[in-house]
DNA sequence: AGAGGTGCC
């Protein structure tokens, strides 16, 4: 069938358009650009649209306890505020600290200012994110993720390094930055309360329904950013696209065909897959253009790329970053092509689940950008209550049920996390006051869900924590199983000398093994399937685990061949993830008594284990256990008797 | 007999 795409704003370019405007020679906005001439960066700092306003916000600032910020990427206000009110000497007993959603952003963030600054990274200007801290006695500017400030809040509650803390991409919420929200606050009100120095709290948002954040910090006042680096112009396609992918590919040639040679092009998509599929058949085509076209760079962006990979959108150079919805780098494209989708059209089979899934993810987004209502429960069922509330009490906030969340989770959904903490022995329950138990209070201290971090304080009890710490950091990381499925027979054929009939737990224990016996070869991950920048996280994540182990005193031994142990571990553990084989066949999960099915991806698929405990289930065309561990009936009784007996009791009734 | 989302500590 042809194509007929609507012709893309490309074609539109005349005098006086967005586009012509742009034509006139502007340095690229916040990010340097190596190998053009050197940029005068006060120069560049003096032309963002903030600047203009740059006194009468310090002012205004200055003379506020909380502000509620609104600008459009691109006005510079993640940047320039920041440095403002250092220059203004706001905060200056203290650290001004800027959260960010993803270690990216924090980390091109401080180097861009860093620059600004001409202070070497990590002196005046530095970051923060796991495993990573640049920072020093000096930082007074520290960007940091969400998730490292709330961390640190557990140590100091209060808050008491920081004079400012900005809370920027505010609209991107999730339950963590809605407890960052609530602990802010507190730290803000008790400081206040206990004249300390007082903690201005800076919200900023590229979204207009700041009502809510404004509300929640005592009715702030909310500023508008006026302006942006580049003026924005929407084009709309004049009918839907019944191949939104087909369209953007033809829009994208035609933009490099007419526009200057130095803009570049920036895609939004809804993920890997997609923008991997683009990059190549953009790379593809652009081969076979004529000269007069000039080369184009296809640079794709999304989370799992390494970070250095991450970064090459930032250098100059001819091309079309591809990035998911969620990611928007800090350059200014000529053109942003936000690809809607729709169902007109889509007709065969499988690519219509495909359209499904991505037409979901995507309205999902919109719908948490715009909506406020139904918005905690989906920021609920993004992530675990209960590390939350253990959290919490972590913090020492009183009263967990009733903490200040800016969307309150269901009273239902608080009493399950509550409970699940309360079998699981991190907290005690007396009437309607939750405490931390002396367990819960460790369990607290890993980066890890409350289940993993109970799995790791009890593994000295079975002599195995050196296998667990290891099990537990290949499942904290995103699979270290490489699987192209263009090689599914080789991938199978290699795989199969680590498989264990006990699970994937131990078939991932003996591929660590064998990937320290050769000391971290890449070839070795090559040859063996084996994604080596995933088994590098495993290695941090699990030396930052053993470090907060060894400060616990805690006995570190290994079980070396007998697994029999570790599997018992994994069963005191993970007991509230557990099921068992039905007469039929299918399997039952003991604690819901749902039935549920092993997950494809499993060693254990074609078996038929009596007992497993599993890591997580998955919700898709069916209820899948993911990861699952052969146990013995017995042992998931011993862990938890009357949880058991409480699960017997709920069957026969 | 058959899967598929993200980000963070």
């Amino acid at each position: 069938m042809p194509r007929d795409p609507d012709p893309p704003p490309a074609k539109r370019f005349k005098p006086g358009s967005p586009f012509s405007r742009l034509d006139k020679k502007k340095p690229g906005m916040l990010l340097p650009r190596a190998g053009h001439a050197p940029v005068n960066v006060d120069a560049q700092r003096k032309q963002l649209p903030i600047y203009q306003s740059r006194t009468q916000l310090i002012n205004q600032i200055r003379q506020l306890h909380s502000a509620v910020f609104i600008g459009e990427t691109g006005s510079g206000k993640t940047t320039q505020i920041p440095q403002y009110l250092y220059e203004a000497g706001i905060g200056r007993q203290g650290i001004i600290g800027i959260t960010q959603p993803r270690r990216v952003a924090a980390i091109s963030l401080a180097a861009r200012v860093a620059e600004e600054k001409k202070v070497q990274l990590g002196k005046l200007v530095g970051y923060t994110v796991r495993f990573e801290d640049v920072t020093s006695s000096e930082t007074k500017l520290k960007f940091m993720t969400d998730g490292m400030l709330l961390r640190e809040a557990i140590g100091d509650p209060l808050l008491l390094r920081y004079t400012v803390v900005i809370l920027d991409e505010a609209h991107e919420r999730t339950v963590h930055t809605d407890v960052l929200f609530g602990v802010v606050k507190a730290a803000q009100r008790k400081r206040i309360e206990q004249n300390k120095i007082p903690l201005k709290v800076v919200v900023m948002s590229a979204t207009m329904d700041v009502d809510l954040f404004s509300q929640y910090f005592n009715k702030s006042p909310v500023l508008y950013l006026e302006g942006r680096q580049h003026p924005i112009q929407i084009y709309y396609t004049k009918q839907p696209q019944s191949d939104y992918l087909q369209a953007a590919l033809v829009s994208i040639f035609q933009i490099h065909q007419e526009a200057p040679a130095s803009h570049d092009i920036l895609v939004f998509m809804t993920g890997q897959e997609e923008i991997e599929a683009l990059a190549r058949t953009c790379r593809d085509i652009s081969k076979h253009l004529p000269e007069s076209c000039g080369p184009m760079t296809v640079v794709p962006l999304y989370a799992s790329l390494p970070p250095a990979q991450q970064l090459r959108v930032f250098q100059p150079a001819p091309k079309v970053p591809a990035a998911p919805q969620t990611l928007t780098p800090h350059a200014e494209p000529v053109l942003a092509l936000t690809c809607c989708l729709c169902f007109t059209g889509v007709q065969e089979g499988g690519s219509l689940h495909k359209h499904r899934r991505n037409l979901h993810h995507y309205l999902r987004h919109q719908i948490r950008d715009r909506h406020g209502d139904g918005e905690s429960q989906t920021l609920q069922s993004r992530c675990n209550l209960a590390s939350v509330i253990l959290q919490l009490l972590a913090l020492g906030v009183p009263d967990v049920l009733n903490f200040d969340f800016m969307s309150k989770p269901s009273p239902e959904s608080l009493r399950t996390a509550v409970e699940q903490l309360c079998i699981l022995g991190a907290v005690d329950r007396k009437d309607d006051h939750v405490s931390l138990t002396p367990l819960g209070k460790k369990m607290a201290c890993f980066p890890l869900e409350p289940r993993f971090s109970k799995t790791l304080l009890i593994s000295p009890d079975f002599s195995c924590a050196e296998e667990v710490l290891t099990i537990i950091s290949l499942l904290s990381v995103d699979s270290v199983l490489y699987n192209p499925p263009a090689r599914r027979d080789d991938v199978l054929a290699v795989r199969r000398k680590f498989i264990s009939s006990e699970g994937d737990h131990m078939t991932l224990l003996n591929i660590y093994r064998a990937f320290k016996k050769v000391s971290g070869n890449k070839d070795w991950c090559r040859e063996n399937f084996v994604n080596s920048r995933n088994m590098g996280l495993v290695l941090e994540v699990r030396a930052q685990l053993r470090d907060i182990c060894i400060k616990m005193n805690m006995k570190l031994e290994s079980s070396l061949s007998d697994l029999t142990n570790v599997r018992r571990c994994l069963a005191h553990g993970l007991f509230m993830n557990a099921a068992e084989l039905q007469p039929d066949g299918s399997y039952v999960a003991l604690d819901t008594h749902q039935p549920v099915a092993i997950h494809p991806s499993s060693v254990l698929f074609q078996a038929k284990p009596a007992c497993v405990v599993f890591n997580e289930l998955l919700h898709t065309s069916r209820c899948y256990m993911r990861d699952l561990c052969l146990v013995d009936a017995e042992w998931l009784q011993e862990a938890a008797p009357e949880y058991f007996r409480r699960k017997l009791r709920a069957t026969k009734s």
